[in-house]
DNA sequence: CAATAACCGAGACGGTACGTCAGGTCTTTTC
DNA sequence: GAAAAGACCTGACGTACCGTCTCGGTTATTG
């Protein structure tokens, strides 16, 4: 399977690869989504405009690359030794992710465009949104076995909250990040998971 | 106050805003807004682009102000009887904003606008997102009176915890509307408010 | 007739087109034909690419119109007093307008183009060559009034004439100058007019 | 001399050679001069665009030569027994000659670039001029011969006369089937002989 | 018959210019 | 003095060729 078919011809530089991307995060941080521009992109990474049109269709594919690429980096589920402390904690590196100049702008404007362009929907599904979605089933699966939680009635049942709790989490992050543009320190994280676990009448009660 | 000051000059008409806002969410839905352009607004709208400048600065503006009437029209908090049924009201008739054409991508993309531009960002502050604040705010005051939440501690706690559900409901609807890509149907909408209301535990129990 | 019109808009600078031609010139002295480039023009003239590209279709046929005016400026018949002496002031004039860095290329290209376009091949036409077969009618008439020349029979034998006297002049002048690539001196001149006055024979039998 | 020095390693596909010739006059008369692309070359004579490299320096010189190994086919003088009737012929021959779409836009093309690049004059000069003007010694000869002209008086008289008929011929023909775009029929053939031969008096007096 | 040398195809590469398009401004005439 | 019309500058777009550069592989001559 996937032997590397050897094709003929000169061989792409995987070195433009990582300049490219590398470049298009700078210049993203820098000038935000909607300066940025393609030809300031391959200035910075030292490439021939051409070189990137070969491997990208446009400016939203490539920057769902870029991005995608810190997700991987950033996103990992620390076992805090329960389920209160491990949804605070993804939910404390999420925010700081969002708070990285490179990604705010981005990742907003890749989902508007994405809106009218099928290819891009698929391409940010599989970079990006179902990386993150792994760590609420693993989070599900440590809670579980735990005991925190109590276990799915069926398959079916189980994808369902799975999406479910994976929009609330990421969803409230971004709008809170995003959208209400307030901070997610320690104290609202906790707040948040308190809200998950218990819902909110325990929330209102906590005062 | 603020007569009019009968200014010198022909006065500015009203009909333009009108047209104009009104070929700005045609050609949204259309477009989209990357390919929106100011002088396609300006055509369809019967109205030189010139006229445009001055009343808005720039494209951001026009667009944010566009969408902001929607939000108007369409959001009202139907009295349910209970708490759950508010919370469903409302998600669904936000998830049927969301579906619009015109809204989908313009939302997002004003969004990622924003984070670079602390302008932009109050405008869609007071022209959008305060208004939907509203709603929570209200479906709250009707619950604590009914008796199904206690009421908070201080003004304070008040505060953050409407922000918090606000935060809550608004990122979880749009992230799964325009994210996830999947629909807002009752079934999805009984499970948001279940989850809100008792948590975590109780949805997983469910099945 | 053909009053201006005076349609509604800003009007287009009359200034533009003027640096416009002169820097298209003097980027062709200096770049010859194949080197030119509109974004250079544009940026000698101080103008946009845009305006270029509003007023002409391509580099073709702004080029025409470039060398077209020193065709009007240069080109004068002297009145000599003898047939011979206007045939070789003419061809002096002509070569000397050859020799110019900014005609030699652009003349031969932009006719090389025209073998494919016959809309420039028509600009061509009444650009320039027309004005160059103006001098050949008008130093017939003068040498047929001086008694050099009878008259033609007839108006179809006139226009046949004048053609073929107008390819002989202004082909051998150019195939001259740009093809053998030798000077238009006085003797060459004197010869050719010798040639074309009285024919092989009597050139061949001076020596 | 010149023994091919028998290099070692694989040697130069002459097969290669000649379909990159025939290509390119194909390309040359589908697309003319400058739509004409090196890619395009190579990629109808099956061949590689490095091996088009290898072979001419570049676009200007594969052209001249691919356009030269057509006059070498198609000038020939046939003696018709009289100088007219010879003038008239190559007249013939070079106008049919211009007619073929490769020729047209090539042949022009070609001086045009040479008025900048000394290399490529010469190149010009020996594949095609000198070839050319061999014709007219020859023809020249012949009438000598036949005593329909005399003898020259010394040599540089008979190198400048010589040099003299071919630039009136070549650039006549070439004037009138390239710029005026008028046809080279035996009635115009006859007329400009009979120019050449005994000057404009007699031309006009013919009527 | 192995080494070596030049060839060959494919195709990626850094460049340069293209012609187009949109943003936002400026200058006219008209209402 | 606002409005419509449209020319203007700026700057990015995505494309097309240019001529160069690897690659893997193919013929030839030479040792």
């Amino acid at each position: 399977m996937s032997v590397p078919a050897r094709r003929t011809g000169r061989p792409r530089s995987a070195e433009a690869d990582r300049a490219i991307l590398e470049a298009t995060r700078a210049a993203l941080a820098e000038l935000g989504w909607a300066k940025l521009a393609m030809s300031d992109v391959a200035a910075r990474a030292g490439v021939a405009k051409t070189t990137l049109y070969r491997r990208w269709p446009g400016k939203n594919e490539l920057v769902v690359d870029a991005v995608a690429a810190l997700f991987d980096e950033q996103l990992e589920l620390p076992d805090s030794g329960s389920l209160t402390g491990d949804i605070e904690g993804v939910v404390r590196r999420f925010a700081e992710l969002l708070d990285r100049p490179e990604t705010k702008t981005a990742l907003m404007a890749v989902i508007a465009e994405s809106t009218r362009d099928e290819a891009l929907r698929a391409r940010i599904k599989s970079a990006i949104v179902d990386r993150q979605k792994e760590l609420v089933l693993r989070g599900r699966a440590r809670a579980q076995a735990r005991g925190e939680l109590p276990a799915e009635a069926d398959d079916a049942a189980s994808v369902r909250n799975a999406d479910l709790i994976f929009d609330v989490i990421a969803g409230t992050v971004v709008h809170r990040a995003l959208v209400s543009n307030a901070e997610v320190d320690a104290d609202w994280a906790h707040r948040f998971a308190r809200l998950l676990l218990s819902g909110l009448t325990a929330v209102v009660a906590d005062g």
